[in-house]
DNA sequence: TGTACATCAGTGAACGCGCGTTCACTGATGTAC
DNA sequence: TGTACATCAGTGAACGCGCGTTCACTGATGTAC
């Protein structure tokens, strides 16, 4: 059952493809091998005609998932600073926290990856600094506005992953609504009384 | 080698903390019953006089690292603000990133723990909100100030996140430091020029 | 207080299982004449 | 263009291994008399 040349990238970029979905969605660990290549239509056999390991593949789904990531960021921006506001606002959403497909592959197996080997990490290294690197260009480009994308950038990072984890539906919601809405007007003072949206409202009440 | 009523308690206090150091240095699919009974200096078969299953353990270590992190902070802003502050500011350094002890579980295990059974996720979650209430009642306890607190978790936990991450020693280092300023002084707005520190400039200089 | 017995924390061999990986085999595709 | 052969993508059985878990056994501790 050999395919054509152009048939086994084709298959290839599948299985990094399918990969990179159930990584982000399962955790690294937790998806195997065989999983994975059911999951692209084949059987585990084939899996090595392909890479020479699990980790490779790993390093290459990560690459690929943040590359993803950072190309529809630049898509975006492209159509102005609005768009590209709007872009990562959408994953501020009670949507993306339950998705199970596409974003930032950070967001799920964040902790992995940080334990990964030296090519997985430079993968996801270099997406991240991709991603500062529009952000500021996007901007003054200015020490301040890059700092300014870092700490946005972390705290989008940080409110996904504690909406995910806070049982409480109405404070995980409240905690995207939050990081969204200073993501929206970032010179804005946090400490003054601020308006707050009936959701974040009924989430404080519980506090 | 029958252990006294008061010893088993302390046996399984023990398991549960070397447990809870693992996981949160390893992650917790990576790390093995076998493995972590053999840390505490016991075998794996003691394992099940006092747990019923690996998940159990998870629960419980993830719960009493939570509840640990929660009561250093308690402790701290009895001391007042300023304390509170610092003990935060802590962890966005260079020795809490690369440290394999202490600390909150979610930096290293928040994704896992996101997939992990009902029990492991409320404990991680009572802990989250008890840290939440904890930021509110230092401040005035508006809705406002809530969400600072929010955003503020949010940025650490991304900050560490991203820190571990990146590659560039110096960018690795700037994120931290972003963040921790940001800290220090959160009301004050972020856009116009800020006093960047040398340590910012040079991370800024190779974007 | 001393003796006999019951308890059960910890040991270490063993369990089934699924993992990542290997390999002999297959048959469709690509190539040479 | 048609035929013969080489290639190699995908199959599926098999590998060693370490995982979580079980269990018969041990001997120190707790209890009853």
């Amino acid at each position: 059952m050999r395919k054509s040349k152009e048939g086994k990238e084709e298959t290839r970029r599948l299985i990094v493809d399918v990969a990179a979905r159930m990584f982000k969605s399962q955790g690294i660990g937790a998806t195997g091998v065989g999983e994975i290549m059911a999951n692209a239509g084949m059987t585990h056999g084939a899996f090595y005609r392909h890479f020479s390991s699990k980790e490779e593949l790993v390093a290459e789904a990560s690459a690929t998932s943040m590359a993803a990531f950072v190309e529809a960021a630049e898509a975006a921006s492209a159509a102005g600073p609005e768009a590209f506001v709007k872009y990562l606002q959408d994953y501020l959403t009670t949507e993306y926290r339950d998705g199970k497909l596409g974003g930032c592959p950070v967001v799920q197996t964040g902790g992995e990856l940080a334990l990964g080997d030296q090519a997985t990490r430079q993968g996801v290294s270099d997406g991240l600094e991709r991603l500062i690197e529009l952000g500021v260009e996007l901007t003054d480009g200015s020490a301040a506005a890059k700092a300014d994308v870092i700490f946005t950038m972390s705290a989008m990072l940080g409110a996904i992953t504690v909406s995910r984890l806070v049982s409480d539906p109405a404070l995980s919601k409240a905690v995207l609504e939050v990081v969204k809405r200073r993501l929206a007007a970032p010179t804005e003072p946090a400490t003054p009384a601020a308006p707050a949206k009936s959701k974040a409202k009924r989430a404080t009440a519980s506090a």
